[in-house]
DNA sequence: CAGAATCCAACCGGATACTG
DNA sequence: CAGTATCCGGTTGGATTCTG
């Protein structure tokens, strides 16, 4: 299928591929293309992890942030939270089902991403 | 592989996976995940589009975005810029190479976000 | 056609301090 | 331990106008 650009009986340019709702690729990268929120997915993806415990697994994120994103794939119902009857108490964060549907495209940005030149790196 | 929370002789935590410098995933993301950007790249893949079509394909994306994310894209290689010999002028934006190589994990994110439900639809 | 320039409000996110 | 609250500077990105 090519980009649809056509052009009419007369010449004119038509694109027929106007997507004013947002496309797909666009909804899904405001799911999981926020800051930290690809991270803190993969984290979590071999089991259940501790929110300390996730906080220093991603260094560079405040814990004011890690929440904050945490708060909207529990809403999303990406991920699972967990309170353990504890003392000090203690919350699990998980992964749930649908959560794990991301992970595979996850783990092809992960593939690509680690192949990159290292100029890319924008540290900033 | 689990996430590596360990426990060494004395019991104490240890969370072996800190990434200080931002893990893979990230920098995949600040690549690729920026506003408009997997969008445009999308757009593109089935060959070289002008800079209007394209504007007008990604509707709610102004012509000032478009173009900054343009500029980066060009900057890092995945997207080239060809100015035609015409009058008016036309620029026509295909993707490199190397754009190519992250069209796969787009194309992952595109299938799982049309399965999305809608009320996630946060089209603010 | 393909942008560049400017303005400006809104949001983001880091730092820091505090809490049950 | 697992957050919440507040402050605040920097960035983002939309709207609008102008240009070769």
């Amino acid at each position: 299928m090519r980009a649809r650009i056509d052009e009419d009986a007369k010449g004119r340019r038509q694109v027929s591929e106007a997507c004013l709702e947002p496309c797909a690729i666009e909804r899904g990268m405001r799911i999981i293309g926020g800051k930290w929120t690809g991270s803190i997915l993969w984290h979590l993806k071999d089991g259940p992890v501790r929110f300390n415990d996730l906080s220093r697994m991603i260094g560079g994120a405040s814990k004011k942030m890690i929440t904050e994103r945490l708060r909207q794939l529990e809403e999303q119902g990406l991920v699972r939270r967990q309170v353990m009857d504890t003392s000090p108490v203690s919350v699990q964060y998980s992964v749930t089902e649908f959560g794990q549907t991301a992970l595979c495209f996850l783990d092809e940005l992960r593939k690509w991403s680690e192949e990159l030149p290292q100029e890319l790196d924008r540290t900033t």
